[in-house]
Formats: structure tokens, sequence, C-alpha cells
DNA sequence: AATACACATTGACAAACATCGATGTGAATG
DNA sequence: CATTCACATCGATGTTTGTCAATGTGTATT
């Protein structure tokens, strides 16, 4: 997974809104309207919110008749966190070559 | 840390230009000028970017003379790390209870 | 003290974004 | 077939954001 991917994760999960339904997906698969219940928004907003969720890589969705149900992405959640487990706050290094 | 303080570092990292900054300081504490050698922006762009990444924790700075060194939090890492890593793409409890 | 350097702040602006009401679409139901 | 339901799309709007040029601030150097 390349940074421009990830970069595009970390955006759509700089949303509050955006992050609280990934953490309610975490809990297992939700329909629209089961999240539509939770949040204060409108569904064409959550709607725009599950597409963003979705054109990242990080959310899937199941459609079942009137119902569409959106899980997290395996993959693509296994990527992001290898990417974001891979960092380090190691102090080496700390001279400044300017000049 | 809670669900407001993950989507202020996200939202840090939803831009490519910042991703690539933390990507560089975990290799190591970085001073802003040599930061600024390697992106195509400006200086004020930068320091901008910095501000950004600093407001949200995840960076912290170290200020010698002229020189501002740059590195990132452990703390704040570490938590963001353990929020992420704890996300789950389990598909279970998948019933739609929209009547 | 005058100058040069490293970085921050300010002000401006175009682009991107979150949100909503209105409307469209496809599936189920009566 | 008309209606209802679940969800997507469209168009509009106010807000946020990334970027830069200009300028400010504090430190080192001459």
């Amino acid at each position: 997974m390349n940074s421009i991917d990830v970069a595009l994760i970390c955006k759509a999960l700089g949303d509050s809104n955006r992050l609280q339904i990934v953490k309610m997906l975490s809990e297992g698969e939700k329909c629209a309207c089961n999240l539509l219940e939770r949040f204060e928004i409108t569904q064409p907003t959550l709607s725009h919110h599950m597409k963003t969720l979705c054109e990242c890589g990080l959310v899937e969705v199941r459609r079942e008749g009137k119902w569409s149900h959106y899980s997290l992405n395996c993959e693509t959640l296994a990527a992001f966190q290898a990417f974001i487990g891979g960092l380090s706050c190691d102090k080496k290094n700390g001279e400044c070559e300017c000049r």
C-alpha cells in the first residue's frame, strides 16, 4: 500500500462521523438504516460518507434487496494497520544539516 | 485516546505532504530546513503543516538556536497505533434490523 | 549595529468538503 | 400498477483547507 492510498484512508477517517461509522463497522456488518439511527445526520449525508469510505477501499458494501450492508474490507484494513503500525518514534539521527 | 483525538490525527495524516513528513520523522528527528529540501512547497506552507502536525499531538518540536527539530511524539503515536490496530474486520452480526 | 539566516505569522484566494432539501432508482408490497 | 421503502444522486451553500507572497521574530555572524 503506497502513501497516496494511506492518505486517502486517513482523510476518510479524519471526519468524526466517518470515524464513528468505522468503529461501528469494527463490531460487525451494519446496514445503512442501522447506521443512520445512531447519527444526527440526514440520509443523503450518510450516503455521501459511505461513498467516501468505500472509495478509499476501507469499507465494502453488500447489496441485498432494498438494503445495503456495509463492513470493513479486511485486506485494506490490514494493509493500513501495517502502515500505521510500522511508524516509529525513535529520535536517532537528530543532526541538522543546514549550512 | 478518544475518537476526537484520533480524528484530528487522521485529518492531519490525510494530506499527502504531511503523511510523507511523518514517514520521514519515523526515520528519526529532522529539522525544518531538511524537511523543506525534500518537498516542492514553500517554507510558509511547510511551517503550516508542521503546526497542524504538532497541534494534533503527533509531532513535537525541539528548538535549538535558529533551528527547529521535529520528531514523532511516542506517547501519541502509540495511542494512535493502538486505536487503529484495535479495529477488526469481522463480519459477525450481519442482520439488518430495518422493519 | 548591521546583516543574514531559520522559522512563524498574516492575509488572500481558489479548491475541496460537509451538509442539506429535492429528486431519482430499484426493490418489495398491497 | 400504484405505493412504499431503502438508498443514491444532484444542486446549492456555508465552511474548511492548502497554498503562496509578504512580513514579522528571534538567533547567529560579521
